[in-house]
DNA sequence: ACCTGAACACCGTTCAAGT
DNA sequence: ACCTGAACACCGTTCAAGT
């Protein structure tokens, strides 16, 4: 399997989720890879500072279909937004710090239009106010995973607690946008 | 003067701010302080992570004097701690993304009993709804304001409105709290 | 076009040594 | 107790060279 920016991406993506973003280095995904670190520059031309926005990136362009409703479409974004970010917590740092660029600028501008067009006035501060949400959320939740805690029992508990928080916010939040 | 914990953090913190995080390096923070890197072992035992994590928690560990309600005390809370993430967007990612610990575990609890003894049933939950609020609306205004952007009036009328937009998010989550 | 090897400047950290 | 100097293993990146 030939070497690719894909390839490179979702190998970095596993060494930040499982070892930390600070073990990821250009040097550990060449050996992940099987390939020298210096093949990596020649599919990401600058290096480090272009895997990091890559990885940015990948965590949070997110598409989803158009609901029946601007409030279930702006559900399903939330929803997919907070998966996508709680399945890779190595990169949550640069996802929630990271100014949007890429196709995470044309996702956000996609959701506006999305909106906009299921008829909610002013959806780019909706957008603004849904993504805080999400970012808010995912980062308590996941401060808190990484808390020590001996009781299997407190861990399940805990994370359901997270989904209905989520769910309860995310109601409310779309109450208030409606006015 | 001589090197102290304080002087080394203060020294550092500027150093995100200005430079970003990725170039404060114990080098250069022993330059700034003129004095050698390994000096800074003396007062850091754990080194370069421990003063990450004293980075964290100088931006999140945040007192209030109790207010008259327990919406007060909240609201007092969450507008210092946005004001203090605000100012040090360099070591933003630390404080969004580092598990509590220390002096900013001891803030969380102290704020908990606060709005607990000002008559807030479920303050536990409260707090985490709050802290979620503080860190996406931080998060997003800090990106948005990482753009590039060349019209200076365009900033002014940006900036403006995320104080309007954080007011009015806060006073609606505090609605949906009461309940 | 795609990858390697050697090289360079820089990094975090240790440890013995100075005062 | 507090700081320095030298040393070590590791890092990001460049560049000429190989195929």
């Amino acid at each position: 399997m030939p070497l690719s920016r894909e390839r490179i991406i979702e190998a970095a993506l596993h060494i930040a989720d499982t070892q930390g973003l600070r073990r990821l280095t250009m040097r550990r995904l060449g050996d992940a890879l099987q390939v020298e670190a210096m093949a990596i520059y020649h599919h990401l031309p600058r290096g480090k500072e272009a895997l990091m926005d890559a990885l940015a990136e990948h965590v949070t362009a997110v598409h989803v279909e158009p609901g029946s409703t601007w409030q279930e479409t702006a559900k399903a974004w939330c929803r997919a937004s907070r998966e996508l970010l709680r399945d890779h917590p190595g990169v949550l740092a640069l996802a929630l710090t990271k100014p949007p660029k890429g196709a995470t600028a044309v996702a956000i501008r996609e959701q506006t239009e999305q909106l906009t067009d299921a008829g909610l006035p002013g959806a780019a501060e909706a957008v603004r106010a849904l993504r805080a949400f999400v970012f808010g959320s995912v980062a308590v939740e996941v401060q808190q995973s990484g808390w020590a805690d001996p009781e299997v029992d407190e861990w399940v508990r805990r994370d359901e607690r997270a989904d209905v928080d989520f769910e309860r916010g995310l109601e409310a939040l779309l109450k208030g946008l409606e006015t």
